[in-house]
DNA sequence: TAGAATTGTGGGTAGCTGTGGGTAATTTTC
DNA sequence: GAAAATTACCCACAGCTACCCACAATTCTA
């Protein structure tokens, strides 16, 4: 098998239940490694949506965070936003999440939700949300874009 | 064989089945090495039109987007565009990938599609969009093409 | 040139996937 | 400590997908 684990691409509209529960596409599923233990992270995203990690990825990011240094505001700011809002949640029978109302509110999640593969992590949004950063990122700085772009694909 | 592997040339042309099936020519199979496990990835072209990549081609862009940080949103625009229409399909026993339907609307595919080898991907067209952008580039600027001769010895 | 193998295209079906809802267990509240 | 609310786990089911087989046309081979 030489498809990567842990490794997630593509985008899928799913739906949010009543109950706060998501399901996560099959196919990410089963790039999930073994030692995952079924189980993901969620937590705020930086654009208005939810980011969904592997836990084993989760935990590496950890480590990296506790390496930052304190001093900086940005650091302090951005570890209390990635950390305090993150949620451990197994998946269940049906491969489904369970969403907290805090996320959920902080995405502005109604039933209708996209699902983004961004290689290591996985991106939930309203699919209005989406489409409004989508036009904002359009204003970015093009030359950036071109600079990757030329770098990264082929 | 001296053909170099994961290497591509020549056109063809090929049908899209109602199930949104199409057959890769078997000459571009063949040149598919093993570690590709049968696999290829297809997304969104620059132009109107489908790209196919060897999987393991595909595995270099995805360690490169992977090294981006995401602390900053020009990236994580450019990761979320460059991944998102992306999929990964192995090819059945007759041969065929499947197409998402996004892709399929994307390069505007009807029944009749034409396959193109493009050294290291493969682009896949509807016949009147390719013609139509054939008669479009004949009105580019021709030095364009002198920049590129400085760089490229054919 | 005849036979064998490969290739491209179509279609059927078992099993999986996504979604909704129910119930027992657990926690919370008064 | 009992009732209410919440949570965790289970089942049901329609729709879809992955996988299989069939077959005609083409290419290869001896």
């Amino acid at each position: 098998m030489t498809i990567s684990k842990n490794t997630f691409t593509g985008e899928y509209s799913y739906s949010l239940d009543a109950k706060g529960r998501i399901n996560i596409p099959a196919k990410f599923r089963q790039s999930l490694s073994k030692n995952n233990d079924n189980t993901f992270v969620v937590t705020r995203g930086l654009d208005t949506c939810i980011w969904v990690y592997p836990i084993i990825i989760w935990q590496k990011i950890e480590t990296e965070l506790k390496n930052l240094s304190a001093l900086s505001a940005i650091n302090r700011s951005f570890i209390r936003n990635a950390v305090r809002y993150a949620a451990i949640t197994p998946y269940d029978k049906q491969g489904r999440i369970l969403l907290t109302p805090s996320l959920i509110r902080y995405a502005k999640l109604e039933k209708e939700a996209i699902i983004i593969g961004m290689v290591n992590k996985i991106e939930i949004w309203n699919p209005k949300t989406l489409y409004e950063t989508d036009k904002q990122n359009l204003k970015l700085d093009p030359s950036t874009f071109e600079d990757l772009a030329e770098k990264i694909i082929l």
